[in-house]
DNA sequence: AGTTGTATAGCACGAACGTTCGTCTTAAAC
DNA sequence: GTTTAAGACGAACGTTCGTGCTATACAACT
């Protein structure tokens, strides 16, 4: 509650250009990082794309790795925005944990960052590195594993679900999917990948509900086998 | 056979030099850049770690493109060594598809490359810039995936599976639990992964077995679990 | 013995990197 | 109207990058 307070008056009371810019900076390095990799996001690079100075930009940021972090940080706050919430406007149990994975997917579809996932592809390139950067990646890549877990534990609790599932299991397999469906669409720029995840997905859930033809879900599509034969 | 002779004769000859510093060159690449990625794989890094002179090394390939597509191709005989040819030791069919599957995680597991899987790392370190190099990235994944797609349809012409398994369709999911078992275990040191992916991978192949109860596939339950706990 | 060719080293280059410094502008505070 | 400080800038630092040129050591062949 103060806090909510001190900034605003902070920013309103002060010059607000500071944060302003520093706002921009931080989408603009969301983008870049997306696509280039958060090693590949340059200081050069981001002031040309935002036509500042080097030095102008740097001030805004003690040195790269705090860059880096507060880069990480406005992703997150991308992913939540666009991912957690809408999924958490779905009821609790198989609806929210199916809309979690089925709008993850769509945002990686839809180009939400040029680069695909943001974790994934930054989690890919600092998991040999020790330090700040790698923790606070792994972190927020674990925060989204347990929320897909406790969606799975939710949908038992709420009886939608055989009990005898493994919950950090499913999690396991439906972050497996989005991971292998991003790394499909990023290296071979192959949609059909998104129905390939979205199905196995599906599959495992209507397999794992305790309500057969559950309306919880979206409706089986008709026949797999014909679509699987046009490739 | 000639190959610890020559390591202790020097009179092989000055011609053969060339081949074998590079083959010792390449091997360190590779090591480096599972670890660091091909960007990172650095020829003044590369150079410390064999102490040798930077033009000295750079001499054997044109350019550092040249030295990341040969670094992959290095890579890729390793792969070739490691698993597809021990894999296809295994009888066609489901045995093989599973041993496919199996010898991956292990490799993974047992830090054949430092980084994980090599090509795991390169694909998305490359995926987002154009070039040959990621033009073969992309290439010698497409082999592992259709080796995996047409161990499936191998399995099913010989009777093992069901025939309306959608190969590609299944591939795409075993693909994505190696992907999966590497990131947690690259990000968070979490063998248990592997148990989660041979979990996922083996409950698919007994479901479409044809054969309940199959002796083509290790036995469920039983170590596995007990191994899986102590972690 | 002298020539030739291969393998490696030495050195320097231009560019880009992260970072620091001093300076200018300008809106707010007094 | 003066003072203050935030914000951006340009220049330069030292380092590392990839990449050339040139020289040398040595095996092979004439």
């Amino acid at each position: 509650m103060d806090i909510t307070r001190e900034t605003t008056t902070v920013t309103t009371g002060r010059r607000a250009q500071g944060e302003r810019t520093r706002q921009a900076i931080l989408e603009t390095a969301v983008d870049i990082a997306s696509a280039e990799g958060l090693e590949g996001l340059t200081i050069g690079r981001l002031a040309a794309r935002l036509s500042m100075s080097k030095s102008g930009l740097f001030a805004h940021f003690g040195s790269k790795e705090d860059l880096q972090l507060a880069t990480i940080e406005a992703a997150r706050a991308i992913f939540i925005h666009e991912i957690i919430r809408p999924a958490f406007e779905a009821e609790r149990g198989m609806p929210r944990l199916w809309k979690l994975c089925d709008i993850w997917l769509s945002y990686v579809q839809g180009g939400v960052f040029s680069g695909g996932c943001f974790f994934a592809a930054a989690a890919a390139e600092f998991d040999g590195r020790p330090g700040p950067v790698r923790d606070r990646i792994a972190e927020i890549m674990k925060e989204w594993l347990d929320t897909l877990r406790r969606a799975v534990v939710e949908s038992q609790e709420a009886g939608q679900m055989e009990r005898d599932v493994d919950p950090a299991q499913l999690a396991f397999e439906f972050n497996s999917f989005e991971l292998g469906a991003n790394w499909s669409f990023q290296l071979y720029g192959d949609k059909q990948a998104f129905a390939r995840a979205r199905e196995a997905i599906l599959e495992r859930l209507r397999r794992y509900s305790t309500l057969s033809g559950s309306s919880l879900l979206p409706p089986p599509k008709e026949k797999r086998r014909s679509r699987a034969r046009a490739r």
